[in-house]
DNA sequence: TATTGTTATACTCTATAACTATA
DNA sequence: TATAGTTATAGAGTATAACAATA
C-alpha cells in the first residue's frame, strides 16, 4: 500500500519543487541543512541516505544560487564545512509550505483522531 | 518519513523474495494475478504500474518455472491471457507469509488500536 | 600513508522506438 | 491500417573506481 501512495505524494509535490526551482536532491539537502550546519559532505551524503559522489552537483548548484555556504574548514582544508544561507532557508520553507499544503489532499481524508494516531504511528515506525 | 521507512521496508523484504526465488517484479505479478486472471500484458503492466516492455523478462522467467499460465487467446491470437498457477500461488502465498512476519519488527511497534487506526488510515488514503 | 572531495567510468533501471505477428 | 507483444536502442540515475588535494 505504501508504494502507489508514495509515488502519488512524491508525483504530486514535484510542481511544487519546480515552482520553487528546487529538485528533490537540493530540497532533501536543505532539509537536512535546515536541521543543522553540517561539517563534511560525506555526513551530508550519510544524513539524506545518498552516495557522497550523488551530491556533488546538487551542492554545486545550491551554492551557485548562494542557497548554501560550502567552504573549506580553516583547521583541515580538506573539509567542506555546509550551512544553509538565509535566502537558502527561505526557499526551502516556501517549497515546504507548498509540498505539506498538497499534502493535505491525502491527509484531509482522516478526521483530526485518525490524522494524530497516523502520523505518531509513522514517526515511531520511521525511527525504529 | 515515508520515504526512509518504505526503503527500510523494502530492504527487509528483499531476503524473503530471494529465499523464494521471486524478484520484487515477480512478486508483484504473481500478486497481481492472484487477484484475478488478466487477459492482455499491457493490462497486467497498468495494473502493476510498470511499463509494457518492463514485465516481458519477468514473464518469461515465471512462465519458464511454471509459475504462470500465458498462452494466446483463441479468440484473437495477439493476446495473452495470462493466470497464477498453483505452483505459483503457493511461492507467492510462502513469500506473503514471510514478507508479512517481516513487517511485524514495524507493526508490533504499535498498539492494537494505533495498528487498526494506521492501517485503515493508509489503505483510505491508497485508494484517493 | 590515510582521508576528503572530485572526476571518470561502468552498471542498472527505465523509457522510446523499431519490428513481428496477427487482425 | 491498427493493435499486442517483442526486441533493440537510448537515456537517466546510481554506484564503483581512479584521481587530486590536503593531512
Amino acid at each position: 500500500m505504501l508504494t502507489p501512495l508514495l509515488r502519488e505524494l512524491v508525483a504530486a509535490e514535484k510542481p511544487a519543487l519546480a515552482r520553487n526551482d528546487l529538485t528533490m536532491w537540493g530540497y532533501v539537502v536543505l532539509c537536512a541543512l535546515d536541521r543543522g550546519t553540517v561539517r563534511t559532505q560525506a555526513a551530508l551524503a550519510q544524513a539524506v541516505n545518498a552516495d557522497k559522489t550523488r551530491i556533488i552537483g546538487t551542492l554545486d548548484e545550491l551554492q551557485d544560487r548562494n542557497l548554501i555556504e560550502r567552504r573549506p574548514d580553516p583547521e583541515d582544508r580538506r573539509v567542506r564545512l555546509l550551512a544553509i544561507t538565509d535566502a537558502g532557508r527561505a526557499v526551502k520553507e516556501a517549497a515546504q509550505a507548498e509540498i505539506q499544503s498538497g499534502e493535505e489532499r491525502w491527509l484531509g481524508l482522516l478526521t483530526a483522531e485518525e490524522r494524530s494516531v497516523f502520523l505518531r504511528a509513522l514517526q515511531r515506525m520511521t525511527h525504529a
